[in-house]
RNA sequence: GCCGCUGUGGUGGAAUAGGCAGACACAAGGGACUUAAAAUCCCUCGGAGUAACAUCCGUACCGGUUCAAGUCCGGUCAGCGGCACCA
């Protein structure tokens, strides 16, 4: 009789054994296959690890013990995004360095992870906040600085007041700060922009490359927003030329008016022919004053002001309309200025409305009395010259080849995509590598006073006029000039939380090394990450930041592979028992350090994958954990059920290739539940004949090890010797799947009259015969014609009866 | 408003490429063991119906295709996620 499971001494020996053995160490053989996985690396916050935690990281690390005992070389690191703004905030409140925060919360983090026995080389952590890793993204910084990437613009940007801070236009959620709720305004002001629309087109094309889930893909297609149509040139009666963008330039005769952006710089230029000034300035300043959230929300009232004075002439025909100023025109998009086509948009339908301007239909189909009519696909176009008695579709073509022959337009891309704002007024973020000089303007800092690294200050705060901390420092600020020697000031601003995490990937192919950000044989072994796991949160921004960073290492010749991730997956939330996302306000926290006490690492690992679908959101439920806890205890208890010899009991063979195969591939296919069902199925078997030999046990011990490595461990060491970690993944015979016999349903008109056991692939008419002769399906035809008679292999038999 | 996804027992969820709906668990109820409890083991467990069978109904709703629909097609409703005056 073996002991009882007692799963605290198991984990911890088995954890302190690949501990001091660096069981998961990362062999530097590359002639040995490779796979990179790849989970994101958590921001260690000071509430430590969430019960959400551990779904994705047992997950991948199930995939990674699995593809270790297929063979593979297995990169599968970890590490910590540190920067960013609850350490700060923290660092304030309690007058400690952000530094000592975050290496502390660390240390708790690593010894949560470390309790759960995930698989990761410990040697290739990398931590975002050191030194050491953040010069190599100032380094990347620099290089993008030198080909034009990064570039100082004046703005208008989303300005916290609560935490003193601008934010990206996606940090603004609902005309709120994201992370704390504060209010958000609009404030001018320079930063550091990365033109990452100069990438637009490549990240939509090369996602054809790489296998991400549809609905990631289609985020990031949705986020970069392409859009096809044409400029078109409006003459202006001021003498100029007022272009536009349009995607449907087909409708270009039914254009009635046009609008511009209240921010547009033809209003200055137009200052003296405008009658109305005083009228549009009262509208520029409304505008102004508003946030982009107040802009949106007005759209059901539509706004503007006339320009008295200038009118724009539409190039088609010729014909005087008047300009407007409203703000439902961006001067963030396309050229900051439309022409209105009331009875083929919506907006410009309700602005026509509210301001009482011609609707003219030149798409028939709808019904422009009552509303605008929209569709592409199925309208003739009518009112519109030349164009008349043609498709939409054709229309666009036309009128196009059109603009070009006259010069009056040309075909026209845009996105939606923005350049990203970069410059954060915190301290707890790398510093900006560039100085100020009066005579050379801004400079990068050469490489080698790399890397520039965080000072320190008396106080962390951000200061009210909306600097730095760093701003505060006259010993940081005052440098000289890189270029000529002269005095300069350094930039004091910081990078978003966002830059560590754009590249993390690259540096744990080679963490160490001093020279290069890694080694061009590391990545060109390791790159690209085959599996990449992380939330749905991540999926627009981080994903499209780190391939675009990607993408530029790429060209400048770091990276040899176009795309940083072959395969992106994303999981589900872990939600609390009351299906609400969980918080301490709602006292439906779990905590992990908890349910590892209860019930150990090895049961938390088999809930978590056993909970639900892996890409939905699933409760927490303390009541079903306990069934996985049940399952490892009765898998436990099979040793004392091992009976060796020959003919012991009937064969469960084909059980158990059925169960190599189902676990095998469903772990491939994110299918962790039922993968965990069918071995639970398996023991059920087994159970039942009470008895089990020693290859079925080795079998279950190695499919079971990924999901639950430590008790597998301590089982295959008491059984066979040996670790259990070395050994090789197990193969299952497609032949030896299937049983000899297998029941099938016959129905009659579709209906279940009787079960038949049949051999496995029986000759159809034998079956047929014999379904013929069954009592109930003689007693359901009851003499009727039988007009069909279908026959499914191994699946069931239909008579069709008249 | 646009794009994407989802709707299955009391609960979490299964169901290859149209072929036995509810695998595997949880909860609940009953029983065994126990002085008792915990643990463990056995039985029942979608609804109606029956002493038990039989039989009928059942995968959000309405309709269609098919010998056969949770699965395919058309429409409706509900929920979730993302984007949102992007011309």
């Amino acid at each position: 009789m073996n002991e009882k499971y007692n799963f605290t001494a198991i984990e911890k020996k088995w954890q302190k054994y690949w501990d001091e053995h660096n069981t998961f160490r990362v062999g530097t053989d590359y002639s040995k296959p490779k796979f990179y996985a790849l989970v994101e690396f958590p921001y260690p916050s000071g509430q430590g690890l969430h019960i959400g935690h551990p779904r994705p990281y047992t997950a991948m690390d199930i995939v990674s013990r699995k593809r270790r005992l297929e063979g593979y070389n297995v990169l599968f690191p970890m590490g910590w995004d540190a920067f960013g703004l609850p350490t700060e905030n923290y660092a304030i409140k309690n007058k400690i360095h952000p530094a000592i925060v975050t290496e502390k919360n660390i240390a708790h983090f690593k010894e949560q992870l470390k309790m759960l026995g995930l698989s990761f080389d410990w040697d290739r952590e990398v931590n975002t906040t050191s030194p050491e890793y953040y010069k190599w993204t100032q380094w990347i910084f620099l290089q993008m600085f030198k080909k034009g990437l990064a570039y100082k613009k004046e703005m208008a940007v989303n300005w916290c007041t609560s935490c003193k801070v601008v934010l990206a236009n996606e940090e603004v959620v609902g005309g709120c700060c994201e992370r704390c709720g504060g209010e958000v305004i609009r404030k001018v002001k320079s930063q550091w922009m990365l033109k990452i629309t100069e990438y637009a087109q490549r990240l939509l094309d090369d996602l054809s490359e790489v296998n991400y889930l549809d609905k990631i893909k289609s985020t990031q297609t949705n986020w970069i927003g392409r859009s096809t149509g044409a400029e078109v040139n409006f003459e202006s009666t001021a003498g100029d030329i007022l272009t536009v963008y349009t995607t449907r330039p087909d409708t270009l005769f039914g254009a009635t008016y046009m609008v511009i952006a209240p921010e547009h710089p033809y209003i200055e230029k137009w200052a003296d022919k405008l009658e109305n000034m005083d009228e549009i300035k009262a509208y520029q300043e409304m505008a102004a004053k508003k946030s982009d959230f107040d802009r949106t929300e007005m759209n059901k009232d539509k706004t503007g002001v006339e320009l008295k004075g200038v009118k724009g002439i539409n190039p088609v025909n010729g014909r005087e309309i008047p300009i407007f100023i409203s703000d439902y025109v961006l001067m963030s998009y396309g050229t900051g200025a439309i022409m209105a086509v009331p009875a083929h948009d919506t907006r410009d339908y309700d602005f026509a409305k509210v301001f009482g301007l011609p609707i003219i239909e030149v798409v028939k189909g709808g019904d422009v009395e009552k509303e605008a009519f929209t569709d592409c696909a199925t309208g003739i176009m009518t009112n519109s010259g030349f164009l008349d008695g043609l498709s939409v579709e054709d229309a666009k073509v036309k009128i196009k080849e059109w603009l070009e022959e006259n010069g009056k337009g040309t075909s026209k891309v845009n996105y939606k995509l923005r350049d990203w704002v970069f410059s954060r007024q915190r301290y707890w973020g790398e510093p900006i590598p560039v100085v100020y000089c009066e005579k050379c303007g801004y400079v990068g800092l050469p490489e080698s006073e790399l890397p520039l690294t965080l000072p320190d200050v008396d106080s962390y705060m951000p200061t009210d006029n909306g600097e730095s901390p760093l701003a505060t420092l006259d010993s940081f600020i005052n440098t000289t000039c890189p270029h000529c020697g002269g005095p300069a000031k350094r930039e004091t601003d910081t990078m978003p939380q966002w830059a560590g995490s754009s590249w993390y990937f690259l540096r744990y192919c080679d963490p160490d090394n001093k020279k290069e950000l890694a080694s061009k044989e590391a990545l060109d072994y390791w790159m690209p990450v085959d599996w990449y796991n992380g939330g749905m949160e991540h999926t627009t921004l981080h994903l499209l930041y780190s391939r675009f960073w990607h993408k530029f290492l790429y060209d400048i010749g770091v990276t040899t592979t176009k795309e940083p991730y072959m395969k992106r997956t994303s999981h589900g939330m872990v939600l609390g028992e009351d299906g609400q996302k969980m918080s301490k306000s709602r006292g439906n926290v779990i905590n992990p350090d908890d349910v590892v006490k209860e019930y150990g690492a090895d049961t938390l690992r088999l809930y978590e994958m056993f909970i639900g679908d892996f890409e939905k959101t699933a409760p927490w439920s303390p009541s079903s954990i306990k069934g996985c806890k049940r399952f490892l205890d009765r898998v436990w208890s099979l040793q004392d059920c091992i009976i060796d010899g020959d003919d012991y009991r009937e064969s469960l063979t084909a059980s158990f290739h059925k169960t190599i195969k189902k676990v095998s591939e469903d772990i491939e296919n994110l299918k962790f539940n039922t993968a965990i069902a069918a071995m639970m199925a398996l023991l059920n078997e087994i159970t039942a004949t009470g008895k089990i030999n020693s290859t079925e046990l080795r079998t279950l011990l190695i499919l079971l090890n990924p999901f639950a490595p430590h008790m597998t461990e301590e089982m295959y060491e008491n059984n066979f010797g040996g670790i259990l970690s070395q050994q090789q993944w197990v193969q299952y015979d497609e032949a030896l799947c299937v049983e000899n016999t297998v029941e099938i349903v016959a129905q009659v008109n579709g209906k279940i009259k009787a079960k038949l056991v049949i051999p496995v692939d029986g000759d159809k008419n034998e079956i047929l015969e014999m379904a013929l002769k069954d009592e109930k399906i003689i007693e359901a035809i009851n003499g009727k014609n039988i007009i069909k008679q279908i026959y499914v292999p191994n699946k069931l038999v239909n008579f069709v009866v008249k």
